[in-house]
Order: structure tokens, then C-alpha cells, then sequence
DNA sequence: GTTGACTTTAGCTCT
DNA sequence: AGAGCTCCAAGTCAAC
């Protein structure tokens, strides 16, 4: 297995294809969590432990969820109302940390071990201006972030302004370095333009390298894992679509359904790590061409072709799916639905130790569901952690970090319907 | 336990 | 630039 993955690795042939698709397509729910007060709006997996994910809400909480061990999650806490993580790296200089790019109008470098964040960036006015997007360049030591107006700011990894210009005419959803050109950026809007910029010649709007015009708002634009010669964008309409380096020409259209609403996270199409695969959460059209009798399945797709390879889905989870990411060994994916975490993997023998604590969570009583909520519960692997919502914004304490953490531990199995009367 | 009101920093169009 | 309308998910909470 380890073998495949490192020879697709270092050489991705056509030719090798199918094992990869096959691994994709055996996977199956393993894992859920619910640690949130308010639905997912970020997901980032840790670049060098493959278990590890970062996840952010929209209470602006953040959690680092270990995936295969109980009780060792880390969790910094959001203001609440207002403080929506829209965008999150893992900070390249020390992967303990995480930068989050915050509707509360700032840019945050947050430390889980001694709880305290270090503000890079703050518009001082979050109502109006805040921050939707963010990537780090590595080489370069410059932050890049997309402001809701329309501006890239980029600063320097202590927080320095080197770059701010409005370079879009509306929200910048989605800034990435190419990984294979650590010069070039890009950038997607709503102002439904994805743009190419050489940050070592950004000016203004006519220093962009390519402009590459949609139908719709766009959501994401990522250069692909395997080589960065391809970028994967998702509009807000039905359109996902592959452009191709070196003249990023149209190279795949995929008509698939996931339209925007403005209460879900916007659907993200993202890429598989080793091959170029795409994956895509579906919003649910009965009329939609080609849809099955699931409408909120995460469908996988070929990048080349556009054919669907694989859907996933399970009935006990069933709700929108915007947010999709494989990790970076391609063997895991996570799914952020709504308030709650997914985790998809090929099936795992479970430890004894593993199944002993499942036994015993499960069976806590006062842990019944009303119809109206979903069945998560039922997931035998299912982890759960919830806490009362905030009831409004303030600032946060140790004792509510205390609190947070007290409470986590102690709600453990039930996900649904466990809340306090 | 069930039901329904209420809440939510989006995007589009018109003025 | 701002008001008003529309997209209609998924949670909380109070009343019954």
C-alpha cells in the first residue's frame, strides 16, 4: 500500500490510476464529530501528520481533531457571533500552529499549547471589512490575504504591510501560492473572475498575469497537488472547471450541482493529493442530469475527463456536504456537514481498547434523539463534543478555555440531541 | 415529544 | 452605496 503511494507519488502515470480510484471508492464513514456550537466553515489537514485536522466554524472556533485518538484534541475558542474562520493555514515555521483568516477583521496566528493568538492583520472595522481568504508562502515569508472588499493584502510573516490593493471588484473568496511557480498567486471573487498575479511585479489591476472569467461568483481555485500545472475551480452556480499550465486554457467543464445559499459554507471542489482527482460535495437538484436516487452524495471525479469515478455517502449522515479535503497521503478524507466533522477512510481494523470506549460511551443514558435531528449518534464510531451556544460576543477567558475543555471531555458519545434543557 | 418561530456578516437588482 | 428582496440549511428555543 505504502509502496503504491509513494510511485504515484513520484510518478503519476495515467497508467496508474485505478488503484488510487479503487482506494477512493472503498472508503466509508469512519469517524464523526460534533465540537462545534455553529456549522464548519474551514477544514486544513496537518502537511506532515496525516491524522491530524484542523477545523474551524463559525463561532471562529478552531480545533486541531485527532483523528485516531480519543481525548488528545486541542481547541482555541472563537468570540462566537461574529468571528467566523473563513480561511486557515498550519503556520510552515511551527506546525503546532495555525494562521486563520477571521471575519472579525483579523489575521491570527493562534498557539493551542499556551492558548493566546498573535493579530498579523486587523482592518479594525469587521462589519464592513473583513478577511475571507488566506494562504503563506514559504519561500517567500509573506502571508496573503483576501479581504471581503475586494482587497489582497499581502504582509510579512510578523504582520509588516507589503502589498493592499482592491485588485477585485468583490470579495476575494480564495488566495493560493502555485506550488510550482512560488512567484505566482491566485485569486478567485465573486466578482466572478479567477486571477493570476507575479507578486514580485504586483501593482495594480493590469499587473495580472491571467484573468480567467466565469459565469458565476467563484468559490475556491486550487493548483493541483501532483505537479500544480492544473487549477480546480467551483463557482456558485453548476459549473466546476479544470484550466490547464501553461496558458491556463479550459481544459474540463463539470456540470454538477452546487449552488450557493447563504446560510451553508460555499461548496469548495478540491483536489485528491496523488492523483488528479477532484472532490465535490453535491447539493441536492432531482432535475439535475445524471442525479441518483442520494442527491447529497461527495462525488470524485477524474480531472482529465471529467467522469465520475466514485460517489460517497452514508444514511446516517445525511446533510449538505460543502467542504471536502483528502489528506495528504490521499488514504483519508474529511467532510465538514453543517455543525458536524466526517471522517472517510478505507475501513479500519478497530483496537479492542477503541471498541471498549465506543461500548461504553454509547451506552450513557439520557442520550436519545428527536426526530428532527440526524442520526449520527448511530454511527458506532461516532466522537462527539458540543457546548451550549455562546450567548453573546465577549471576550475570551481562561476559565472559558477551562470551561471549553472541561465540558469536551465530559460529552463524549452523543451528538445529536444532547444539549441542556 | 412535536411544532413552529427565530436566527444567521450572501448576493442580486434597483434606485 | 444602500435598501430591499431572495436563495431556503440547520441549528436553538419556547410553547404546547
Amino acid at each position: 500500500m505504502y509502496l503504491t503511494l509513494i510511485l504515484l507519488y513520484f510518478f503519476p502515470i495515467q497508467s496508474l490510476y485505478s488503484p488510487m480510484i479503487e482506494l477512493v471508492k472503498s472508503m466509508e464513514l469512519y469517524r464523526t464529530a460534533s465540537p462545534f456550537d455553529r456549522r464548519v466553515t474551514a477544514l486544513e489537514w496537518h502537511p506532515t501528520k496525516s491524522d491530524i485536522l484542523a477545523v474551524g466554524s463559525k463561532g471562529g472556533d478552531i480545533i486541531l481533531w485527532d483523528t485516531e485518538h480519543f481525548d488528545k484534541d486541542k481547541i482555541v475558542q472563537g468570540i462566537g457571533a461574529a468571528g467566523s474562520c473563513q480561511a486557515m493555514k498550519f503556520w510552515p515555521w511551527d506546525r503546532d500552529k495555525v494562521v486563520s483568516a477571521s471575519i472579525n477583521g483579523t489575521v491570527t496566528l493562534h498557539d493551542f499549547e499556551l492558548q493566546t493568538g498573535t493579530v498579523l492583520a486587523d482592518t479594525m472595522n469587521s462589519y464592513d471589512h473583513w478577511y475571507c481568504s488566506l494562504d503563506v508562502n514559504t519561500n517567500r515569508y509573506i502571508v496573503a490575504a483576501g479581504r471581503n472588499q475586494g482587497i489582497l493584502h499581502l504582509m510579512s510573516t510578523e504582520g509588516r504591510k507589503i502589498f493592499e490593493y482592491r485588485l477585485h471588484k468583490n470579495k476575494v473568496t480564495h488566495v493560493e501560492f502555485s506550488p510550482r511557480e512560488e512567484w505566482m498567486l491566485c485569486t478567485a471573487s465573486t466578482d466572478c473572475t479567477v486571477q493570476l498575479w507575479d507578486i514580485r511585479f504586483i501593482k495594480d489591476r493590469k499587473s495580472v498575469v491571467e484573468k480567467l472569467v466565469h459565469d458565476k461568483p467563484v468559490n475556491s481555485a486550487y493548483f493541483s497537488h501532483t505537479d500544480g500545472c492544473r487549477l480546480l475551480t467551483t463557482d456558485q452556480g453548476t459549473n466546476i472547471r479544470v484550466y490547464r499550465a501553461p496558458y491556463w486554457h479550459l481544459e474540463t467543464t463539470i456540470e454538477h450541482p452546487h449552488r450557493f445559499f447563504q446560510h451553508i459554507t460555499p461548496f469548495k471542489a478540491t483536489w485528491h493529493p496523488l492523483q488528479d482527482l477532484i472532490v465535490c460535495g453535491r447539493y441536492p437538484d432531482k432535475n439535475f442530469p445524471g442525479s441518483g436516487q442520494e442527491l447529497r452524495t461527495i462525488d470524485i471525479f477524474e480531472a482529465e475527463n471529467g467522469k465520475t469515478v466514485a460517489q460517497l455517502y452514508n444514511p446516517s449522515s445525511n446533510g449538505l456536504c460543502p467542504l471536502n479535503k483528502f489528506n495528504w497521503q490521499g488514504d483519508a478524507l474529511a467532510t465538514g456537514m453543517g455543525f458536524h466533522i466526517l471522517l472517510w477512510n478505507r475501513q479500519k481494523l478497530i483496537s479492542r481498547k477503541q471498541l471498549n470506549l465506543m461500548e461504553s460511551m454509547s451506552s450513557k443514558p439520557g442520550q436519545s434523539s428527536s426526530s428532527s435531528s440526524r442520526n449520527l449518534a448511530s454511527d458506532p464510531l461516532s466522537s462527539s463534543r458540543q457546548r451550549p451556544r455562546p450567548s453573546k460576543k465577549k471576550k475570551t477567558t481562561d476559565e472559558d478555555i477551562d470551561d471549553l475543555k472541561k465540558k469536551t471531555k465530559t460529552k463524549t458519545s452523543d451528538n445529536t440531541k444532547t444539549r441542556k434543557k
